[in-house]
Formats: C-alpha cells, structure tokens, sequence
DNA sequence: GGAAGTTAATCAAACGATTGATTAATTTTG
DNA sequence: CAAAATTAATCAATCGTTTGATTAACTTCC
C-alpha cells in the first residue's frame, strides 16, 4: 500500500469546500465538515485552527492560480480583438469548471461582514478587470475600437458570465440547464463564448 | 398621539430585511432581529410561525410587485426596440432603489438547499425572462432584430445590471464606487442603462 | 353604562439542541 | 522513545422555539 490513504488535512479541504458550496459558510457546520471528511472534528482545529481558518485556506488556494493564466495572454503579439476573445474563452474556462465554487467566492462576497476574505476576493477581481481594462484601452487607443463606456463592457462580458452560470436558466421552455452535467456544460459554455466574443466583436467595432 | 407607535409587526419585518441582506439568512439570529426591531423574541414566532417564516413574508412581499410593472410595458404600442429599452430601464430602476434585498436574493438563490425560496424565487425570474423572451423574439421575428441567441442576450442584460451592483466597481483607479450614495447611485445607473441600451441597439440591428 | 367575558399583543424565562472549540488520553509513525 | 496524529468526551455559548403569565383593548350582556 502506497498512498492509498489520502491525508486528512487535504480531505478536510475537499469536504470543507463541497459542503461550503453547497450550503454557504454559515451553514455548514464543523461537525458535518469533520463526518464529510471522515477526520475527527479535533482535526480542523488541529491544522487550520478555526472553522474560519478552513475557509481561509481554501480561498487562498483557488485565488493562487487565478492571475497566472490571463497575465500570459496579455503578452501575446496578437490583436486587441483577439486579445479580449482569449480572455472571454480563458473566463469562461475557469468559471465553468469551478462551477459550486464561482458561486460560493460571489456569495460570500455579496456579505458585508467577513472584511478580511472581502477584501481578498476584491483585490483578485479587481486584477483581472484591470487586465481588461488595459487590453480595452490600448484598442480604443490604437484605433482598433470605438470609443465606449469600457468599464460597463466589462461588467457586460463578467456579468454574462457569471449570470449563466448563476442564474437559473432553462434550455428550453420546460427544461432546466443542468450545468454538472459535462455534455450541457461544454455546449452552453461554448454557446455563451461565442456570444460574448460575437457581441464584443460587433459593439466594439461598429463606432470607430 | 395618534399613531406615533409602528406595528411590530412591519419592525420585525423591517429588521430582519436589514439583517439578512448584511449577514445572510444564517447569519442572521433571531435574536438579533429581536433586538433591531424592539419586539420580544417570541413575537417572532408568533406572527410569522418561524425564523424562515419571517424570510418566506419578505421575499413574498418583495416579489409581488415584480411581475406589475413589467407587464404594462409589454403592452405599449411601441417599438421592439423601444419596449426593450423601457425594461432594461425599469429593471435598473428596480434593482438600484433595493440593492442590499437584490444583492440577498442572488446570495440565497445560490444556495442549493431551502427549496421551497428557490423555487420561488426561480418562478419569479423566469416569468421576466419570458416577458424579455417575448419582446425580443417578436423584434426578431417583424424584422427589427438580427437573429441572434436570445437568452444569452438576455444574460447580458441582467448579468451586467446585477454585476455593477455586486461586484466590487472602482470608478477611477483608486476611488471605490458607493452606491448607497444616492448621488453616485443615480449617476451609475444612468451610465449603466445608456450603456446597455446602446449596446442591444448596435448588437440587435447590426445583423438585420 | 358598567361589569363580565373575550381577544390579540407582549413579555421574561426557560427549553432542548447545536454551535465552534478545547481538553486529555490514546494511537500511529518515524 | 519522542513527536505527530487521532480520538472521545466535554466545554461554554448560542441557536430557534415554546411556555405560561400579563397587559391592554374591544365585545357582549343586563
């Protein structure tokens, strides 16, 4: 037997984070997290200190690999236009393979309480708007774009998204999109990339 | 005196909107809204039966008046165009004046468990996606609009009104936008609606 | 019109259950 | 064996809810 046993800190983690999702921070209880997990309730306290710690620590986590990949296209020798496609496509990615947690990071934040994990969810967002900010800008000013309202464009392309995947939405007029489903969720996120990017395309460029 | 004392009734409910939308319904003890409201704790439970009683009475409450004003604007002898810009300017109007219940509702919705709110709550989104599904299929359908994807445009428009509201906004680089001055809140709702409004004018007859 | 009856509203106190956290003892590991 | 990991038991605090009693206002009846 190698590791065949997986070790309660990560286990704790992974439960922490589902149960979280499912039914908010406030909601979920220690003791759930620590039957979830299958470790003693003693564990959580051992390695992250507080129930508050396990949140920390999983947020920490998922925001850590969040600047790395989009920093990446902004150094591309490419267009502004195909710049902003690549972000739209590189979002959508992230946000449609981290469904339960795109909408755990939205609720918390949607708290006034809380200010330290606030304040670290602000500070990540507000990295990625700045990166669009400047591939919109550096359009606008090369001529590539129209001039627009580039901080509503932005909440235009966020918002889609996260609308998507947050609000309850149906397909058709009876069934609802059930997104943990891998085959919905392929399609309907490639459907709304090439929304956005079409939308952007056409906005953008109609008023040079 | 004629009526200088206010129902306690309306206190309680009044106190427990505040709290909810700053804490969250978990968040939220009974206690506290006892204490915000002046009525004995027990008064809660004696008008609304239960803690999620008191949530159920204000959602039912904030609802109601919903679907009304929307439904008048279907009827106006106006333009595809037209009553598409009267509803994006009467969602804004709504959503702006009730952040804080707006902000709430989109928190709980994203929660799986209690059903029965969900449900509601989903009820009543679906029947203003309709409304907007209408509008604009018809636009299509006289020849006014392109034909695009309807529900991703649908997506934008409320996904972009709902994240200038929830998500942390920076007005210049540094200042952080505050929309519970009535001031900015004005003014960012004009920029938002305009925005909006001329983003489906280009987007919706661009293709035609 | 005033005593008797009835009602809704309000209160302090307590209920059992559950919360996050801690202890001290035990087991596992290196 | 010593350090790290894990356990059951327990802690005080808080949770939502219920209780029984009291107040105040309104009805009914003679």
């Amino acid at each position: 037997m190698k590791t065949e046993k997986v070790d309660k800190k990560q286990a704790i983690l992974d439960a922490a984070e589902k149960l979280f999702c499912e039914t908010g921070y406030e909601g979920t209880s220690t003791r759930q997290i620590s039957k979830e997990s299958g470790a003693n309730m003693a564990m959580i306290n051992y390695y992250f200190g507080s129930k508050e710690g396990v949140f920390i620590e999983i947020m920490n986590n998922r925001i850590e690999g969040f600047a790395s990949q989009l920093k990446i296209i902004n150094e591309d020798k490419i267009s502004s236009l195909e710049k902003l496609h690549k972000v739209i496509e590189g979002y959508a990615n992230r946000i449609f393979s981290n469904i339960a947690f795109h909408k755990m990071m939205h609720r918390e934040l949607s708290l006034t309480q809380r200010p330290d994990m606030y304040d670290k969810i602000k500070n990540a967002m507000s990295r990625n708007m700045s990166l669009l900010d400047r591939i919109i800008i550096d359009g606008i000013e090369d001529g590539s774009f129209g001039n627009v309202d580039v901080r509503m464009i932005i909440a235009t392309i966020m918002g889609t998204l996260t609308n998507v995947v947050i609000a309850p939405h149906k397909i058709s007029n009876d069934k609802a999109i059930d997104l943990s489903n891998p085959k919905e969720n392929k399609i309907i996120k490639e459907r709304v990339v090439a929304h956005l990017q079409n939308l952007v395309t056409v906005y953008l460029t109609s008023k040079k």
